[in-house]
RNA sequence: GCGUUCUUAGCUCAGUUGGUUAGAGCGCAUCGUUGACAUCGAUGAGGUCACUGGUUCGAAUCCAGUAGAACGCACCA
């Protein structure tokens, strides 16, 4: 301890060399045993991802909360893992690929994967290590992929189990195509955003008649695959055309001009041009029409042999040609700029396409069922709350899911074709066989169905399948359900609500017990951070920096749950100072021990001394607030508190009062062990905010063995017998003196090393008795010439004064006191005063008041109106000894 | 378009079931450095609680409307 200790904390020096310890001495690995199990399932981020803002604040909370758990005796478990991400892995191996000059079509399979592969295998897991940076305590030995063996075989057994149960069907629906990727997606993975664009008025041809009728659209290029003009029945307008046919501009095909309520008359011109092969509710219409369908389009966006014209052009470029071409031919009557809403893809961003496909579907009607109800009622809790309606929302309009995409990194689905297209369900090929075989079909040349799964389709098992939950039950009876889940509401509906469907479909129960949504973390601009802006810094530079102890606390700082966080730099500056303040409040106390003393830490006080039980009487209030708040999920205010006892009440007011007298004496050995029992007791209560410095003093404070460290340590029980509001409100008083006399001293210019005389008329002897006991708090945080404390005081003839609680301080400033100053004081806190008690007069003299109000709430306003005349009046003599 | 949630100091946010003079951190201003820390200390300025109306003895808090913001949902071509 007598080690020279600098005056700067480096951070860089003290956070590998904690992790490390931790690691060496297995801290965070749990196995079941007899103790209440603490569960948290990391949100497992992209396997070949990199670390990002986000994952900053998602898991310091998640580390936090795990932390403190350990500390309460939990068996505390964090699980982390990493997700194959499907469509965005295989678009950045594509990308790759194509920048090696490879094409994914001209791969195999197999050939693919391999490159698939040997990328995550690549990059697979950088993000895990640079969480360990973090200070996650997460339990690395219990690390899961979602394309892990185990893994992927609970994903296929669970979807052989829903088709057997009839929840997984096949069926040719519209859905949402990404041409880019050339995938089916999921609603969910449909982004929509209003956009500039124009509506074409394009007239088609009556057959045998020389009238035309026009139609507005916003996708011209898709005349190709018109099969009807459709016209609400009731509209007067078009009464005439019934029955009637139109020829299809350029293409010159004839269609039925068709009737139903669907149009809406007020649109554009009241018709509508009706292509089923590209848009869902033409589809609809198609489908009651019994109209044709043309496929117009290829899988990549171009335009098919079916469209006859522009064949092989890309769907945008036919847009401004087409329209080119219309006008030329006289058919385009006019264009007008409009405002509306277009599907993107969420991970490539390319424009969607409506198209008619055979996809696998999950049935989600009720499935959904035990899930929006176990929200409903608070089995399941959102943190905050106000998350439950958007999840009922979506819960209650819930819609089937296509889980099949036409990718190849992914698990592949378990169907099979023989040669006439009739499939089965099955696990092996083998086993595929046999079932054909039973049903009397075909089973030569099985092919298996080249599609593979929707990610969230193996996600959506994370809290089952990480414990090999479907093949073992020791280990997840033990862990499930787990306590909490933090993560973004961005994926409430992806992954937050099927998790909860798969869980009580396979487990019957509950996957968490509580979400906290975590808000987006932003930048000074109000800008989503992200890579394509450029705008998010560096963590791991960030990290280098202010040290994680000092980031994880200048995020928790500005983040209650579930609100945004508008990241900046400053903040970790603030959480790197308060590193460094903690940092030197120790080294305070080092620097005044002993040479050759053995300290002991206790937390025995001295009961003679107002500073040890208000210190004690503090910590404890602190303790079982800080707990409220972790109940509530509130870690920025546990935090709050958390600060404020350690920088405002251990280091301004306890360690000040704690200086010896005389400069160079040491701090008495009792005192120490006091002020180090204390400071463990902080830095118990930091430790899950800040968890490498407080280990760091930790271990400086006593030599420990492994199993002393402090992330192993007990969390402090609150003992509220220490907690005396008499010594919190009589130390409080002595504070309000001492800044009342700093005040003066500002106001008057006078130094804090000058000696003051101060006189102090209290108001009753009780008080002055108090004062005079603990006249040596005084004395020790103001130089004090002498210092009179009584109910009777002479007052002195020049003098600046101040009031505390009713008690009048004089303090005696011959040829320092401003008169003129002094004056405009006094008079400009009469007047707020008069104002004041001019309020409170208001009221009780009003009847409705005084008969209505509780009685404790009148006599209040009584008591304020007594001490504020007493005041005034007090102030109103001053006044007239400055007059003179 | 429908729904939900917001709007409190320059910024980010607290404010429990309506009841002292609406709080905190950051920022700002002034003063202060030979002894833990200038990554610091002290002091201070700064708010008609978005707006309008209502309920009430009393409203930042409850109700209605208006304006603005965010999020969610939706097939209007």
């Amino acid at each position: 301890m007598s080690k020279e200790i600098p005056a700067q904390y480096d951070s860089s020096q003290v956070e590998d060399k904690w992790y490390d310890y931790w690691m060496e001495n297995n801290y965070f690995h749990s196995t079941p045993d007899d103790r209440e199990p603490y569960t948290i399932v990391i949100p497992p981020p992209n396997v070949t991802g990199v670390l990002h803002m986000g994952h900053m604040l998602n898991n310091t909370i998640q580390d936090v909360l795990v932390r403190r758990a350990r500390m309460q005796g939990y068996n505390a478990c964090w699980v982390p893992g990493t997700d194959h991400a499907s469509i965005a892995t295989e678009a950045k191996v594509v990308r790759k690929l194509r920048e090696e000059g490879i094409k994914k079509s001209d791969l195999s399979r197999d050939e693919f994967m391999e490159h698939a592969w040997e990328w995550t295998h690549k990059h697979g897991g950088i993000i895990l290590e640079q969480l360990k940076k973090l200070g996650a305590s997460c339990d690395w030995d219990r690390t899961s992929f979602t394309m892990d063996e185990k893994y992927s075989e609970s994903v296929i057994d669970t979807f052989i189990d829903l088709y057997e149960k009839g929840k997984i069907y096949r069926g040719a629906r519209m859905i949402n195509w990404d041409p880019a990727a050339k995938t089916a997606l999921s609603d969910e993975e449909v982004i929509h955003k209003e956009i500039n664009s124009k509506l074409y008025h394009i007239r088609y041809k009556i057959v045998g008649e020389d009238d035309f009728v026009t139609i507005a659209t916003t996708r011209p290029e898709t005349i190709l695959g018109d099969t009807a003009i459709c016209i609400n029945p009731k509209d007067e307008r078009y009464s005439h055309l019934h029955g009637k046919k139109a020829i299809v501009p350029l293409v010159n095909r004839e269609v039925p001009i068709i009737l139903d309520d669907y149009v809406d008359m007020e649109f554009g011109t009241g018709c509508l041009k009706v292509t089923p092969a590209h848009d869902v509710n033409d589809y609809d219409l198609g489908e009651r029409h019994g109209l044709e369908i043309i496929n117009m389009m290829n899988e990549d966006g171009t335009i098919s042999e079916a469209g006859e014209l522009y064949i092989g052009k890309d769907r945008f470029a036919v847009r401004k040609e087409i329209s080119k071409d219309l006008e030329e031919a006289g058919h385009l009557v006019k264009t007008e700029d409009y405002k509306n809403k277009v599907g993107y893809s969420e991970r490539t961003d390319a424009v969607i396409e409506p198209r008619l496909s055979l996809q696998w579907w999950v049935s989600m009607k009720e499935l959904s069922e035990p899930a929006l109800e176990n929200v409903m009622n608070d089995s399941i809790q959102f943190h905050p709350a106000k998350f439950k309606n958007t999840y009922r929302h979506w819960m209650e309009n819930v819609r089937d899911w296509c889980i099949s995409r036409q990718l190849w990194w992914g698990h592949r689905i378990p169907a099979w074709y023989n040669e006439d297209g009739d499939f089965v369900v099955a696990k092996t090929e083998t086993e595929a066989e046999t079932k054909f075989k039973i049903q009397n079909s075909k089973f030569s040349n099985l092919k298996q169905d080249v599609d593979v799964l929707d990610t969230w389709f193996s996600s959506w098992l994370w809290p089952i399948s990480v414990f090999d939950g479907f093949y073992e039950e020791d280990e997840v009876d033990y862990y499930y359900p787990t306590n909490d889940l933090v993560t973004a509401p961005e994926i409430m509906f992806f992954w937050v609500a099927r998790m909860i469907i798969a869980g009580y479909e396979y487990r019957g129960e509950k996957p968490f017990k509580n979400v906290y949504y975590t808000g987006i973390v932003r930048d000074k601009q109000g800008r989503k951070m992200s890579k394509s802006l450029g705008n998010s810094p560096e963590p791991l530079e960030l990290i280098k920096k202010y040290g994680a102890d000092g980031i994880r606390m200048g995020m928790l700082f500005a983040t209650p749950a579930g609100n945004d966080l508008p990241f900046d730099e400053n903040l970790c500056e603030q959480g790197r100072n308060f590193s460094n303040k903690i940092w030197n409040a120790f080294r305070f106390l080092t620097m005044n021990m002993e040479e050759g003393v053995e300290y002991k830490p206790t937390l025995k006080i001295n009961k003679e001394d107002l500073s040890d039980r208000w210190m004690a009487a503090k910590i404890q209030e602190t303790i079982k607030g800080v707990n409220t708040d972790f109940d509530a999920y509130k870690l920025n205010d546990a935090l709050k508190k958390v600060y404020s006892l350690i920088w405002d009440d251990f280091c301004d007011w306890y360690i000040e009062l704690a200086k010896p007298d005389t400069y160079g004496d040491k701090i008495a050995v009792e005192k120490m062990n006091t002020a180090l029992g204390f400071f463990e007791q902080l830095m118990k209560m930091l430790h899950p905010f800040m968890p490498f410095i407080s280990e760091e003093i930790w271990q400086h404070i006593q030599d420990r063995k492994p199993e002393e460290a402090l992330l192993i340590s007990e969390w402090p029980e609150v003992d509220a017998t220490l907690i005396n509001p008499y010594d919190i409100n009589l130390f409080g008083d002595l504070q309000q003196v001492i800044s009342a006399l700093r005040n003066i001293r500002a106001e008057v210019n006078v130094s804090h090393k000058e000696e003051l005389d101060v006189f102090i008329k209290t108001k009753d002897s009780d008080f002055a008795n108090q004062l005079l006991e603990n006249r040596r708090v005084l004395e020790k945080l103001q130089s004090l010439k002498s210092l009179k404390i009584s109910t009777e005081v002479e007052k002195p003839k020049v003098y600046s004064s101040a009031m505390v609680e009713g008690n009048e301080i004089y303090v005696p400033l011959e040829g320092l006191v401003d008169f003129e100053k002094e004056r405009e004081r006094i008079q400009k806190e009469i007047e707020r005063l008069e104002g004041f008690l001019k309020g409170i007069e208001g009221k009780l003299s009003n009847t409705g008041f005084v008969n209505n109000a509780p009685a404790n709430v009148v006599e209040m306003e009584e008591k304020k109106k007594s001490d504020t005349q007493e005041s005034l009046a007090k102030l109103r003599e001053q006044l007239k000894d400055f007059a003179d």
